[in-house]
DNA sequence: ACACGCTCCTGAACGC
DNA sequence: TGCGTTCAGGAGCGTG
């Protein structure tokens, strides 16, 4: 499930592979993903050399050469293979993209995206100002623009919990499910808090609490990361390999087991925000 | 403005 | 062994 360390491993991987590559050609193997692939997508990119490969929230970013963007979401289960398939022509059932490239670094004909459930998507851009997938997207955790103070902000007015606000990409964009359990784990704050609670002026307990968060939002981004982001069921990295974070989970996925911060008792319980399962210690997530 | 529920999708895991 | 059910969840969308 990438989030917003999965997705950066991905441009990374994918950036000193295909930047300058020109787009020989473009297979659409069926006409949507979970939205229809623009229309005349094939023609538009055909041609065109891809001049970076940035990322803003959970979007992959494809600069061409003509000045429009391919903006590409993995959803759940999306993933960018830079493999010859075994044999040319051959495809595996939920191979749905291929860009024959040339003048990539190591050579390769086919830069794959798949997707067995669909519910990534992609489109094609003119800036990313007008994006409607963009614009409306809240800062950069791991750019300046997130602070405490920007947090308390947004929290105001807020009354829902704190966990279903961090997941909130208008509120603050690339953290999902896994990222969100686990900096509330670290920053001692239940995620049935509404998220009101932690904005109250002047008050200075709320205050270190959003400064926690804030501390350790960035943090466990910075250690998934390090660690190649996290792989349990379908994210791999470009040419392969698995991340490790998910051996460092100390909440997420650990429901019945012991709490991990030293000298609590505490045991992982489940709970359910917006549909989601929250992972949290009852006894020090207070 | 905000909260909530519904929807899309497939494969893995589970129960009988 | 096999079939049906449940679960995983990002995010747009409609409704209240």
């Amino acid at each position: 499930m990438p989030e917003l360390p999965e997705v950066e491993i991905v441009r990374r991987g994918l950036s000193p592979l295909i930047t300058g590559a020109r787009i020989d050609n473009l297979i659409l193997r069926r006409k949507n993903l979970r939205f229809d692939f623009p229309v005349g997508f094939a023609k538009k990119i055909s041609g065109t050399h891809i001049t970076g490969v940035l990322r803003r929230a959970k979007y992959l970013l494809f600069e061409l050469s003509s000045g429009q963007i391919i903006l590409s979401h993995l959803g759940m289960t999306g993933n960018y293979r830079f493999f010859a398939p075994v044999k040319p022509g051959h495809f595996e059932k939920h191979d749905h993209v291929i860009f024959e490239l040339s003048g990539t670094n190591p050579p390769s004909p086919f830069l794959i995206y798949s997707d067995p459930r669909r519910f990534g998507f992609m489109d094609l851009i003119d800036n990313q100002e007008d994006c409607a997938f963009l614009k409306h997207l809240g800062p950069e955790p791991l750019s300046n623009q997130l602070s405490a103070q920007m947090l308390r902000e947004r929290f105001a007015t807020r009354r829902g919990p704190i966990k279903t606000v961090l997941l909130d990409q208008r509120v603050i964009a690339g953290l999902g499910n896994i990222y969100v359990c686990e900096a509330l784990f670290r920053s001692g704050i239940n995620p049935s808090t509404p998220a009101k609670n932690l904005a109250v002026p002047n008050d200075c307990a709320q205050s270190d609490k959003l400064e926690d968060l804030t501390r350790s939002i960035r943090e466990v981004l910075h250690e998934a990361l390090e660690a190649g982001g996290s792989t349990l069921k379908d994210y791999r990295q470009v040419e392969g390999q698995s991340g490790y974070f998910q051996h460092r989970f100390a909440v997420y996925g650990r429901e019945g087991e012991p709490c991990l911060r030293p000298a609590c008792a505490g045991q992982i319980e489940r709970a359910i925000h917006s549909a989601r399962s929250s992972f949290f210690c009852p006894t020090c997530q207070t």
